[in-house]
RNA sequence: GGGCGUGUAACUCAGCGGUAGAGUGCCACCCUUACAAGGUGGAGGCCGCAGGUUCGAUCCCUGCCGCGCCCA
C-alpha cells in the first residue's frame, strides 16, 4: 500500500489489466459438479453473429453481469452461459455482398462452397461482438461459448425438429406466407414489420356479365348503376389479375341482388363469382372487396372457405409472371402504374382516395414483402403455447415488469401456426428427404433408403430452418442437450433471461414452448424485461437517423465503470433509457470520486501509526457471512453512525437487486459513497480517526460496488488486500453486521444539523471561508450541551470558527445571526464580517417559511375530522411541528427586532 | 380497432395516501494539504387538466388532453 496513486483515475490501464487477469485465470468458470440449490444459471441471449455492440448489448450484457457478479460474490455456483446466434438472413446477406465485390454470386459458388466461405467469414471477422462483451466486463464462463451452428447446437436443432415431426406438430404444407422478394425467401409472421406509409385506395369498376357494355364511360358520373356493377376499393391493384371473386357482405343491400351472380374481371375478361360473406365491412371503401386468394391472408382464408382457385401472378422476386398478360416481367410496382393507367384508359377507374396503409417489410433488408403462396415448413404451435400459458399463469416464470405478463399471454393467445422454412443456404438445413416414390423421411441421421419403396435416390430438403427455431432450444442445448450431461442437470432450469421487450415473441416465447416440450420444464424462473436505450432526445437510434452512440467510443473516452455505472442509474423499470454524454460524465466523476476517496482513505490508514487490521480472507467459496467488520470496543458516535448507515444501505441493495430495481441499486451506492462516506465520515477522519472502520466502509463498499463498476473496485481492493491471490471477483458481497446504533446515529445527524446551520449563515451572508466566526449557543439540554462540547473540535474546524461559547443567559442578539433549531439557538456575531442586511433578508425568508408552514398544519389541526380520524402518531407529529415552528418563530423574530 | 405505457424542478428521471426527492444544469463564494472530474451555500415545482373516493390525493378511481410503443 506504499505506492504513488494518480490525481485522477485513468480506467483504460486499470481495465485492460483486470481483464486480461480475470480472463486469464478463468474466474467465470462454472463448477457443474455445485448442489442445485446452490447454483446460479443464466443463458446470454444469443447477439448476432454478424452484429456489432450497440447500447442494446450494453445495457442488457451490463444488467446480466450485475446479477452474476452479485450472485458469485454470496457464494452461488454460478454459470452464465455466452455465444451467437447463426443470424441466417443477416450472415448470408454479409457474404453475399461480399461475393458481390467479387462480381459473383452464391450460386457461382454453389451451396457447399458458399457454406465453406461464410464459416470462412465468422472465423475471420464474425466474432467481434464476443471481444466487445468481454471488453465491458461481462463476467461470461467464456469456455463454454457456444454458437447456433456448432455441432453440439445443430444436434439438438435435429433432434427437436424430429421429435416435433413425429408428434405431428411439424407439417408440411402449401400456404401463404410472407415472402421477402428480395432475400427470396419466407419469413415468419413476426419477422416481417408493419410501417404505416402513405398510398391510396383505387377504386375499379367490375361490371356484371350480361350488363353489356357501357355505352360511354362518362368521368363526370362515377355512381354507375348498382344492379350492373360493383366497384371494389384495393390498394394493390396488380393483385387484380389474380382476382377469383368479389365478396360483399350478405345483408349489404347494395349488392344483395347481384350474390352469385358473375362479374367480368376488366382487363383479364375472366368471370369472376360475387360470393356473400359476413367478414365483409360493410364500411369500408364500397363494401365489396375483390378476392385474391393467392396474394391476400385474408383472401386466402375466404378463398379456402369458398373454394375458389388460387392464381398466383408473381414470380418470387415480385415480377408479374405467366398469369399477368402483357405485364408479365414487370415489376410489381411498375405492374402497378401500368395497370391503374390502363384501367383509366379503359374507363373502369372510378376514383383514387389517400390512404394510409400498413405494409410489412422484412425485417432484415426492409423491402416490402408479399403474401405468397408456397409449401413450406410449419410448426403446429397451440399445444406448445397452452403449456407455455399454463407456466406463467401458475407462476412457474414470472416476469419482471409484471405487465409484461399480459404481452406475452396476449400474443400466445392468439398465436398462428410457425413458419419455419427458410429458402437460404446458411443455417440448419431440415433434416426431410424426399423420396421419388413422395414419401418424406423424417431423419436425425440422413436415411440410406426409403422405408417405403427402398430406393436409395433420396433428395434432402433444400430449406434450412428459422434461425429462432435454434436459439428457442438454446436455455439447454447450450448445456450439452440432448445430452443428459451434468451442465443440463445442475444449471436447468435457468435462474433468469434478462431481455429487451421487443425480443418477447422471437426468443422468450419460443424458449418457453421450446424448453417445457423438451425438457417438460420451464427455460427459466424470472424474466427480466429492460428498456430500449434512446438518444438524448429520446429518438430511437438507428444508422439512417446518424443518431447512433457506439458504446466503445463511449467507453473509450469515459471508461468502461462509468458507461455501466450510468446504464444501472438510468435503468429504471418500464421507461425507455436516453441517453447524454452529459449523464455519463457524471458517473465519470463519481468514479473518479471513488478513487480520490480510496487514494485519501489509504494516506491516513498509512501516515497515522500503524497499519489497520489486516484485510481479512473473504473468499465467497467459503466465507458466507461476510467477514465481520470492527470491533465494538473504541469505536466513537461517528464511527457508530457510518456503520449503522452502511449496514442499512447493504441490505437495501440487495433487496434492489434481488428486485432487479437497478437504478435503485445506483442510486443507494452513490448516495452512501457519495453524500455521507465521502461528505461527511471522510471529512469527520481528517478530526478523528480510526483506521478499522476506515478501513472497513472502504474495503466493502468496494466488494458492494464491485457489481456495477468491477474494473475500479478491483484495482482498488487489489491495493488494499495483502493476499496477492486474492480477488474481488470472488470474494463475498457485504452482508451487514447487525450495527445498529439509533442513538449514536441521531446524535451524529444533530451535529450536521448544527454544522449544515452554520454553513447556511455564512453561505448566505457571504462570510469569506477565511473570516473566523464565533459561534455563541444557547438553550440547550444537558445531553445537547454534552454532546456539542464533546465534538467542538469538529464543529470549529467543519465551519472554520475560532471558538465556540456557552451562553448561560438569554442572548440579546445585536448584530448577530441567528438560527434557531429544536432545542438550540445559535448565535454567530457578525460585526467586522459583513453589513447585516443579508442577514435581515435570510431571517426574514426563514420565518416566512415557518409561517406558511405552521398556517398549513394549524388548518389540518383545527379539521375535528382529521383528529379524529388520522393516525395518532400523523397527528402528534403535526401538532410537535407547530409547537417546534412556533417556537422558533419568536426566537427569531426577537433577533429580528435586536439585530441593529 | 384492441392492448400497454407515460405526462413530477430548466433537462433526465425516482417516489406513490399525510402537499415532494435525486443526478445534471443554473446562481454565489472558494484552487481549504483526497478529488476543480472538487468543496460550501442557494434559487427553482398549482406533481398534464377536470371530476370522484377519503379527515387528507402527486399517489387510488373515472373521464379528457398530450406523447410513445406493441398487436390487428
Amino acid at each position: 500500500m506504499t505506492q504513488e496513486i494518480d490525481k485522477v483515475y485513468d480506467p483504460k490501464q486499470v481495465e485492460e489489466k483486470w481483464l486480461k487477469i480475470w480472463l486469464d485465470q478463468n474466474l467465470f468458470r462454472a463448477n457443474p459438479e455445485g448442489e442445485a440449490a446452490q447454483n446460479f444459471s443464466m443463458v446470454i441471449p444469443p447477439p448476432n453473429v454478424t452484429g456489432v455492440l450497440h447500447m442494446g448489448h450494453a445495457l442488457n450484457n451490463t444488467l446480466q453481469d450485475i446479477l452474476v457478479r452479485y450472485q458469485r460474490m454470496l457464494g452461488k455456483n454460478v454459470l452464465w452461459v455466452p455465444g451467437t446466434d447463426h443470424a441466417g438472413i443477416a450472415t448470408q446477406n454479409v457474404v453475399e455482398r461480399e461475393l458481390k465485390k467479387e462480381g459473383k454470386k452464391r450460386q457461382d459458388l454453389g451451396r457447399e462452397k458458399f457454406i465453406e466461405r461464410v464459416w470462412q467469414w465468422k472465423e475471420q471477422s464474425g466474432n467481434q461482438i464476443v471481444h466487445q462483451l468481454k471488453r465491458l466486463g461481462a463476467s461470461c464462463d467464456w469456455s463454454r461459448e457456444r454458437f447456433t451452428m456448432d455441432e453440439g447446437l445443430s444436434k439438438a436443432v435435429r433432434e427437436a425438429f424430429v421429435r416435433l415431426y413425429e408428434k405431428g406438430l411439424i407439417y408440411r404444407d402449401k400456404y401463404l406466407i410472407n415472402w421477402c422478394p428480395r432475400c427470396l425467401t419466407a419469413l415468419s409472421d413476426i419477422e416481417v414489420e408493419h410501417q404505416e406509409q402513405d398510398g391510396f385506395l383505387w377504386h375499379i369498376r367490375y361490371d356484371a356479365v350480361g350488363a353489356g357494355p357501357r355505352a360511354c364511360p362518362d368521368p363526370g358520373d362515377h355512381g354507375g348503376s348498382p344492379l350492373r356493377e360493383i366497384v371494389v376499393a384495393t390498394t394493390r391493384p396488380e393483385t387484380l389479375l389474380g382476382d377469383t371473386a368479389v365478396a360483399v357482405h350478405p345483408d349489404d343491400a347494395r349488392y344483395k341482388h347481384l350474390i352469385g351472380k358473375k362479374l367480368i374481371l376488366p382487363l383479364v375478361n375472366r368471370e369472376i363469382p360475387v360470393i356473400a360473406d359476413h367478414r365483409v365491412d360493410k364500411e369500408f371503401g364500397t363494401g365489396a372487396v375483390k378476392v385474391t386468394p393467392a396474394h391476400d391472408f385474408n383472401d386466402f382464408i375466404f378463398g379456402n372457405d369458398h373454394e375458389l382457385e388460387r392464381i398466383n401472378v408473381l414470380t418470387p422476386d415480385a415480377k408479374m409472371n405467366e398469369n399477368a398478360l402483357h405485364f408479365q416481367g414487370m415489376d410489381r410496382f411498375e405492374a402497378r402504374k401500368q395497370i391503374v393507367a390502363e384501367l383509366e384508359e379503359k374507363g373502369f377507374l372510378v376514383k383514387i382516395d389517400k390512404h394510409k396503409l400498413s405494409a410489412g417489410q422484412c425485417y432484415r433488408c426492409k423491402t416490402v414483402v408479399e403474401p405468397y403462396l408456397s409449401l413450406q415448413w410449419f410448426v403446429k404451435t397451440k399445444p406448445l403455447a397452452e403449456r407455455a400459458l399454463k407456466a406463467v399463469h401458475d407462476g412457474k416464470t414470472k416476469f419482471y415488469p409484471e405487465n409484461w405478463t399480459k404481452v406475452y399471454e396476449q400474443w400466445m393467445e392468439g398465436i398462428k401456426d410457425w413458419c419455419i422454412s427458410r429458402q437460404i443456404w446458411w443455417g440448419h438445413r431440415i433434416p426431410a428427404w424426399f423420396c421419388e416414390c413422395n414419401e418424406i423421411i423424417v431423419s436425425r441421421e440422413p436415411p440410406t433408403s426409403c422405408p417405403q419403396c427402398s430406393s436409395k435416390n433420396l433428395r434432402q430438403e433444400e430449406d434450412v430452418l428459422d434461425t429462432w427455431f435454434s436459439s428457442g432450444l438454446w436455455p439447454f442445448s447450450t448445456l450439452g442437450w440432448p445430452e443428459q450431461t451434468p451442465e443440463l442437470k445442475a444449471f436447468y432450469p435457468t435462474s433468469v433471461l434478462v431481455t429487451g421487450f421487443d425480443i418477447i415473441f422471437f426468443w422468450v416465447a419460443r424458449m418457453m414452448m421450446f424448453g417445457l416440450e423438451f425438457m417438460d420444464d420451464v427455460p427459466f424462473k424470472d424474466v427480466y424485461i429492460h428498456a430500449l436505450v434512446r438518444d438524448a432526445h429520446g429518438q430511437k437510434m438507428s444508422k439512417s437517423k446518424g443518431n447512433v452512440v457506439d458504446p466503445l467510443m463511449i467507453m473509450e473516452k469515459f471508461g468502461t465503470d462509468a458507461f455501466r455505472f450510468t446504464l444501472t442509474a438510468l435503468a429504471a423499470q418500464g421507461r425507455d433509457i436516453k441517453l447524454s454524454e452529459e449523464t455519463i460524465e457524471g458517473y465519470r466523476n463519481f468514479c473518479n470520486k471513488i478513487w480520490n476517496a480510496s487514494r485519501f482513505a489509504m494516506m491516513q490508514i498509512e501516515n497515522v501509526g500503524a497499519g489497520p487490521r489486516a484485510c481479512p480472507e473473504s473468499d465467497a467459496q467459503t466465507n458466507q457471512g461476510g467477514h465481520g467488520g470492527p470491533p465494538l470496543r473504541d469505536l466513537s458516535i461517528l464511527d457508530k453512525w457510518i456503520l449503522t448507515i452502511w449496514d442499512k444501505t447493504i441490505v437495501d441493495v440487495k433487496n434492489a437487486i434481488e428486485a432487479y430495481h437497478y437504478d435503485e441499486v445506483a442510486k443507494l451506492l452513490y448516495h452512501f459513497f457519495w453524500r455521507q462516506f465521502c461528505d461527511w465520515y471522510l471529512e469527520f477522519s481528517k478530526v478523528k480517526l480510526n483506521k478499522n472502520v476506515l478501513f472497513y466502509i472502504l474495503e466493502s463498499s468496494m466488494r458492494a460496488l464491485h457489481p456495477v463498476v468491477p474494473f475500479i473496485t478491483e484495482e482498488i481492493w487489489k491495493k488494499l488486500n495483502p493476499n496477492p491471490q486474492a480477488t474481488i471477483v470472488t470474494s463475498s458481497f457485504p452482508q451487514p453486521q447487525g450495527y445498529v446504533f439509533e442513538k449514536e446515529s441521531q446524535d451524529v445527524e444533530t451535529l450536521i444539523q448544527v454544522i449544515t446551520a452554520i454553513r447556511n449563515i455564512r453561505g448566505e451572508n457571504q462570510i469569506p471561508i477565511k473570516s473566523q466566526v464565533s459561534p455563541i449557543f444557547y438553550g440547550a439540554s444537558e445531553e445537547l450541551k454534552n454532546l456539542l462540547d464533546q465534538n467542538s473540535e469538529l464543529l470549529m474546524r467543519f465551519t472554520n470558527a475560532q471558538t465556540a461559547t456557552w451562553s448561560t443567559e438569554k442572548v440579546t442578539p445585536k448584530k448577530m445571526a441567528h438560527a434557531a433549531l429544536v432545542g438550540l439557538d445559535i448565535y454567530i456575531p457578525l460585526e467586522g464580517l459583513v453589513d447585516f442586511e443579508k442577514e435581515v433578508a435570510r431571517l426574514e425568508k426563514e420565518i416566512q417559511r415557518l409561517k406558511e408552514d405552521t398556517e398549513r398544519r394549524e388548518k389540518r389541526l383545527a379539521d375535528q375530522n382529521f383528529v379524529a380520524r388520522a393516525d395518532a402518531d400523523v397527528v402528534e407529529e403535526e401538532r410537535s411541528r407547530v409547537k417546534d415552528n412556533l417556537t422558533k418563530i419568536v426566537r427569531l423574530e426577537n433577533t429580528l427586532q435586536n439585530i441593529r
